[in-house]
RNA sequence: GCGAGCGUGGCGGAAUGGUAGACGCACUGGACUUAAAAUCCAGAGUCCGAUAAGGACGUGGGGGUUCAAGUCCCCCCGCUCGUACCA
């Protein structure tokens, strides 16, 4: 019989489901784990980057489960989001209809994977059983004091109406209307991230299982900075005006200040001066992107406004409103140093300022390191450090300054104006301003019936939805029209996966046996945002007493993007792989026959048509055929590249391996060895042993490319061993089971059929995973490089452990040893068990 | 721009500071076949050498630390992710 992957694919996904498999329930008698991929935004159908996401969760699940653990290993659906709307306007489809529709079919889709979840566990984050939890949990941050309104600057399409997402603005127009975007003001609903900064940024150093990067870039998101905050008197006011600076003690060279665009002053200053007003203007213009604010070319408009210098009496610095300068950041106002500072260093070149440097350097300037000072009276001849210090108590004493520290990070804007998203449960009311909807009156609802043909936001148009009676005095009021950025349903789904009760958001019970998260995986994209809006999300939880829990996630790894060739035609347009042949190494087109250009190795994306559909692949080849290709190459951590001849050769081996099993002698699979094993077999269940142990550190340390390698290797070793009697047939037999047992969970349906087809009665699912016999790992001899000045001259075997002394000796008995040993050597070192180094 | 990561044969990749290239793909030769596919066996970093022994070179580029560097440090180049309203 041969290997038919979609008849036992089949067979084995409904037998599990039979027997509910991979139910989880709470279970005292057992150490828990919980296992979670991302959940994917239900876009249509599943893509390569999901199977390797799932394929690499469902590893994990099925290892832990064979390692005795209790596993919960959930799937859902992040179904809110922009893309829904996109389908409304263009194929006129209501975003649930398009959202359900393809929760259906990549649901199929997952199903035919094989993956381990309990589905008895899926939720939808559009569903109101999932949102109206959330909506509470914003009143209580509203009541809290963790959620809050204030104004932003929004990027507005007035040809649409709407305000538009970054995406979706290019080159500074709508992609839709191609309407120049202007930048308006707009009142939004945010959450105080900045409240537990500090927390946050303290507490990742206890996530010993994160990677270092992650870490890393969080630390520099929340970028907390130690500085000072230094007020300058206006000439000719009486007001004032406060800077951030890192820098104090380059005070001295300061030789400008700059505000933003945005700060207040810019606009008492516009309101007087037109031409101001048209620079704010133009500023507005730019993007709002950090990139490309930070890319852009400088610009500064001199104001007729200036301050003194607070030191450097009769001094007096010009404002410029500038648009580098960021009005989240710090005070949205600098003082400039451009002797000091790249950035206020071309600032000062382009517009002529004066560059006075007050550290001694024989470097270029800027020059933005340590040193002494110069030109700064009391802070001469000081290193920075001191000069920091002996500056803010000169600021003190004249009161005009005082530490602080500023972080990066802002509040999370939670505001979107479009209807895909779960209501803000907030009311309007002139007489009683913000009312937050009563508790008993949740959830509230989308409507149903909504028109996407007028511009704007869908639930701000809505006929009736919003006018409501106010909770409070009863008169006309109405309803908050925006809706939760999606990052809100995502930064809680993973506690809710512990107990889907329709009465609360979570049950203590649950959450105390399954959070945190064991094993977190998902896209390296997320390293910052959804990551640092769940830790954020846990914590304000606690704040207002839903949840005891801080870390959500205690293990993570990250997985790196499937590449695939790209190719074009002699017209330079992209070519889908699949139209692609390869003719004696050139590629042409399949049906035109033409030469087609191969090009670079790229992200799989539908703009490139590098795309490979995972259910192709499945039909093809099934499932396990996919699942194995996506683990043997590269490792998760990295991007990878899908190739159809890494596929061929993954089929290729699972038929090996099918074939080998089928045709082994088939006698009731026992789990022994026999009495008397030869030497030959020794050697075998030596490499066994050390494969096991191997492929079970490889697997821990999520090199899951080198556990598939190790396997392999097993497998070459022990399909090519002769049997020749009794013996060795059940050597041979005791090493394919525990081979089975370690491949299960990278492919379970082949595993499962093999393993029944030896005679074995119960799932492969319940069997333990084995543990290495350190009676057969241990060596006796060993291979040790001899090298002199370094390089390798011979290679002797030798018993381990063996003498220093000894191992020289036996060393400098070898021929090509002694050819480069044409003096005594300097020097030799011996590592016992490693090398042997002659220095001449 | 800033922050983070990555860079090893023809290709994907392996390698506690200690024999660079495990395992696989592609390739070449052989077996089987009327033939092809599939399968099986063997070979293989590049160059010199005889197809040997052996040697030289070799982990993006340049420098450094070390008896010894793919691995540690500094500088540079290239690519990728993120950059706050895509998810």
């Amino acid at each position: 019989m041969k290997y038919n992957p979609s008849l036992i694919e089949k067979k084995w996904q409904k037998k599990w489901s039979e027997i509910n498999s991979f139910r989880a329930n709470i279970d005292y008698s057992k150490p828990k784990y919980y296992v979670l991929e991302m959940f994917p935004y239900p876009s249509g159908a599943i893509h390569m980057g999901h199977v390797r996401n799932y394929t690499l969760g469902d590893l994990v699940a099925r290892y832990k489960k064979a390692q005795g653990f209790n596993v919960l290993h959930p799937m859902g659906w992040d179904s809110f989001g922009l893309p829904a709307e996109n389908a409304a306007i263009e194929n006129k489809t209501h975003p649930s209809k398009w959202t359900n529709s393809n929760i259906k079919n990549m649901k199929a889709q997952l199903m035919q994977m094989g993956l381990s979840y309990d589905w008895d566990r899926e939720l939808s984050t559009c569903d109101p059983n999932y949102y109206k939890f959330e909506q509470k949990m914003f009143l209580d941050f509203y009541k809290a004091g963790i959620a809050y309104k204030k104004e932003t600057l929004v990027n507005w399409d007035p040809v649409e109406n709407t305000v538009l997402a970054n995406e979706q603005v290019v080159d500074g127009r709508g992609w839709r209307s191609g309407a120049e975007v202007e930048k308006k003001k707009m009142k939004g609903w945010f959450l105080k991230i900045s409240h537990f900064a500090d927390d946050l940024l303290n507490e990742i150093d206890n996530l010993s299982e994160w990677p270092d990067k992650v870490k890393t870039m969080q630390r520099n998101w929340i970028g907390k900075s130690f500085g000072a905050l230094i007020k300058f008197s206006l000439v000719n006011s009486s007001e004032k005006i406060s800077v951030f600076t890192t820098r104090p003690d380059t005070i001295f060279g300061a030789t400008f200040i700059a505000i933003s665009p945005q700060h207040p002053l810019a606009k008492e200053i516009s309101d007087k001066d037109s031409k101001a007003a048209d620079f704010i203007k133009f500023c507005e213009k730019n993007s709002s992107k950090e990139a490309d604010i930070e890319k852009a070319e400088k610009h500064g408009y001199k104001t007729k406004l200036s301050v003194f210098h607070p030191f450097k009496n009769g001094v007096k610095l010009q404002i410029f409103i500038a648009n580098f300068i960021l009005m989240d950041y710090g005070t949205g106002a600098i003082f400039g140093c451009p002797a000091h500072d790249q950035r206020d260093y071309d600032f000062a070149v382009k517009y002529s300022l004066e560059i006075l440097p007050v550290i001694k350097t024989k470097e270029d300037l800027p020059f933005v390191g340590d040193g002494i000072h110069i030109n700064s009276e009391f802070l001469n001849g000081l290193n920075t450090n001191s000069a920091i210090k002996t500056c803010m108590k000169k600021l003190h004493e004249l009161e005009i300054g005082e530490e602080k520290i500023t972080y990066r990070i802002r509040d999370w804007g939670v505001s979107r104006q479009r209807y895909w998203g779960c209501p803000i449960p907030i009311i309007f009311c002139i007489n009683c301003g913000e009312v937050p909807v009563p508790e008993e009156h949740l959830p509230i609802t989308l409507p149903e019936d909504i028109n996407f043909n007028i511009q704007g936001n869908p639930l701000d148009n809505h006929p009736t939805w919003k006018h409501v009676k106010c909770p409070k005095c009863n008169k006309k009021a109405i309803r908050e029209t925006d809706t939760f950025d999606t990052f809100f349903e995502s930064s809680w789904y993973f506690a809710r996966f512990t107990d889907l009760n329709p009465s609360s958001a979570f049950s203590k019970k649950a959450i105390k046996y399954w959070m945190p998260v064991d094993q977190y995986i998902g896209g390296v994209e997320h390293a910052v945002m959804h990551l640092l809006y769940s830790r954020f999300f846990m914590r304000a939880l606690k704040y207002v007493n839903s949840i005891d829990l801080e870390e959500p996630f205690t293990s993570l790894q990250t997985q790196g993007m499937v590449c695939h060739q790209t190719f074009k035609n002699k017209n330079d347009q992209w070519i889908y792989p699949n139209d692609v042949i390869k003719k004696n190494s050139e590629y042409l087109h399949f049906q035109t026959k033409e030469p087609v250009k191969a090009g670079r190795i790229e992200k799989m994306s539908k703009s490139k048509k590098n795309v490979v559909d995972p259910q192709q692949i499945i039909e093809n080849y099934g499932a396990d055929t996919a699942r194995f290709f996506m683990l043997s190459d590269s490792p998760p951590n990295r991007d990878m590249e899908w190739s159809d001849s890494g596929v061929e050769g993954s089929w290729r081996f699972l038929n090996k391996l099918w074939k080998f099993v089928k045709t082994l002698p088939n006698n009731n699979s026992r789990d022994e060895l026999p009495k008397n094993i030869s030497i030959k077999g020794k050697e075998l269940l030596t490499f066994m042993n050390t494969t096991i142990k191997d492929v079970t550190k490889a697997i821990d340390e999520f090199h899951f490319n080198i556990a598939v390698a190790q396997i392999r290797s097993l497998f070459n070793l022990v399909s090519s061993y002769k049997i020749e009697n009794e013996n060795d047939s059940k050597i041979v037999l005791f090493i394919t089971r525990k081979l089975l047992i370690i491949i299960n969970p990278m492919v379970p349906h082949l595993a499962e059929e093999l393993w029944y087809s030896l005679g074995n009665e119960n799932s492969i699912s319940y069997e333990c995973w084995p543990k290495a016999d350190s009676r057969y790992i241990k060596k006796n001899n060993i291979k040790i490089p001899i090298q002199v000045n370094g390089k390798v001259r011979a290679v002797i075997q030798v018993p381990i452990d063996l003498d220093k002394s000894e191992i020289e000796e036996i060393a400098l008995k070898e021929k090509n040893v002694l050819k480069f040993l044409d003096k005594n050597p300097k020097k030799v070192i011996v590592v016992p068990n490693r090398v042997v180094n002659f220095v001449i």
